[in-house]
RNA sequence: GGAAGGGUGGCUGAGUGGACGAUAGCAUCGGUCUUGAAAACCGACGCGCCGCAAGGCGCCGUGGGUUCGAAUCCCACCCCUUCCGCCA
């Protein structure tokens, strides 16, 4: 959510920011119409609840001094009936204010590229090389299936079409990514290691803001009005909601979670395999930090998830995500996508944000300055990284002639020392 | 799921219809004193909204209701504690 003194103070500034992302303008017409009919409506109402105030405390006086009040409780009676009519206005422009500035997005950093769409995005940097085969690599879905890594015949069976069935070693493999990665950041990187609820309320997915723009992309649990998360960044960055952080920042907490996705707009794109599904597994990143130091926090974050691609010596490039192509609620974002050579092309495996104080107005989590003044701080956050996609580019970068899988050396202690998946005879 | 008790400012904890946005203590900040600190003493000290300001409105778990007037009375819900039941 933008502050909406800014909004008051610098409409056009919004407005060129939003043009930029090619968002509707008309959400700061209303936001701003909705605003001033309420300022209006608050200045009656008020001067109404002043003029009941100050007279039922006369009624009050007047009675311990034996007066007759009748006339004056009813004036007051009906008044407050007009009160009870004001309110309910007031609650309806509060609504309508709300909902406009809940549905504004985030405005893009300076820093961005500027462009329409993901085509615009620009490579930030590439690391490593991608592999020269003397045979034609095959599919994961391919190498999977023969190696007996996962089903997805079982999956649909048990749920559905998009829902992964992992068995044996695939099962290991993903575990042990799981372990690795969360290793890495916890030992090495300073991250604070949590497990969530998998499942959360409403606040908390307009906090991070999922809701209410994307109700649609969600899982619902009817019965309890809860919501299954989409990423473990609704539960770990809701840690703090409506909180005064008074210690040092940044705060930095990691946690794997699974992640759920209807994928309501994508329906009959990429069903097969493991690249476009409705649940998989991922460590994320997430950081509280001094909006005056945010935007290091966020290089540091990007390398931060690099790190795990390093490690398993799989090739990729950060791409710099133009204004057309950011989410929602981002300000600025890196996308990190390793190549796939079976697909033949790039995945995304992580996707890095700094969000700002967007999320930390609508979640309500301030930190107290050096003035000793609270403010809303900044939250960011990053894959580190997202699973599925991972097993994708591992087994179509690591696969031999053979159809065997050699595991990059730092999966190996993950792996009980097992170096290569093989078909078992 | 059932029963009982409870939810008040950063914390502890008073307050059962009008002078209460709220007594008191702790904590915090400023000052006096001190070589410095501690102690003592003096003072300041919740949040949000509207307003240029003066000032006003709202907030005692949440939402309704009664009343001229609600932290206080009534109803519903949420959460916490204890006990019982069920259970991986």
């Amino acid at each position: 959510m933008l502050d909406i003194k800014l909004l008051r103070d610098n409409p056009d500034l919004i407005r060129q920011a939003l043009g930029k992302r090619g968002a509707d303008p008309a959400l700061v017409e209303a936001a701003m119409e909705a605003d001033t009919r309420r300022r209006a409506l608050l200045k009656e109402t008020e001067a109404s609840k002043n003029q009941l105030n100050v007279v039922s405390k006369e009624i009050g006086k007047l009675r311990q001094s034996g007066v007759d009040t009748a006339a004056q409780q009813a004036s007051m009676r009906a008044l407050g009936d007009q009160i009870a009519a004001l309110d309910e206005k007031v609650r309806g422009v509060d609504l309508e204010l709300r909902q406009a500035m809940l549905r504004i997005p985030n405005m893009p950093h300076d820093s961005l590229p500027v462009g329409k769409d993901a085509a615009d995005n620009v490579v930030a940097r590439a690391w490593g090389s991608v592999r020269e085969f003397s045979f034609t690599p095959r599919g994961h879905v391919e190498l999977g299936e023969s190696l007996g890594l996962f089903d997805f015949t079982r999956a649909t069976k048990m749920t559905g079409a998009g829902f992964p069935l992992y068995v044996g070693a695939g099962a290991r493999l993903e575990r042990a990514l799981i372990n690795f990665m969360l290793d890495l950041h916890c030992r090495e990187q300073g991250y604070l290691e949590m497990s969530t609820p998998f499942v959360v309320n409403t606040a908390s997915m307009i906090g991070t803001g999922q809701l209410p723009k994307m109700a649609e992309d969600m899982y619902h649990v009817n019965a309890d009005d809860l919501w299954l998360i989409p990423t473990a960044e609704v539960p770990v960055t809701n840690y703090y909601r409506d909180e005064v952080l008074t210690g040092p920042l940044p705060v930095k907490l990691t946690a794997y979670t699974p992640c759920f996705r209807r994928e309501a707009g994508a329906a009959g794109r990429e069903t097969r395999g493991l690249i476009r599904v409705h649940q998989f597994d991922k460590v994320e990143m997430v950081k509280f930090a001094d909006p005056a130091t945010s935007y290091q926090e966020l290089e540091t974050l990007v390398a931060d998830a690099e790190a795990v691609l390093q490690r398993l010596g799989l090739p990729y490039r950060v791409l710099s995500l133009c204004t057309g192509d950011i989410s929602f609620a981002a300000a600025k974002c890196y996308d990190i996508e390793l190549w796939a050579p079976g697909q033949k092309a790039w995945l995304e495996v992580s996707s890095c944000s700094n969000f700002e104080s967007f999320q930390a107005r609508r979640a309500n989590i301030r930190y107290r300055r050096a003035d000793g003044k609270t403010d809303f701080l900044h939250t960011l956050n990053g894959s580190g990284v997202a699973l599925a996609r991972l097993v994708v580019a591992i087994l179509e970068n690591y696969q031999e002639a053979d159809g065997s899988i050699t595991l990059p050396e730092a999966l190996v202690p993950y792996m009980d020392g097992l170096r290569k998946i093989e078909r078992r005879p």
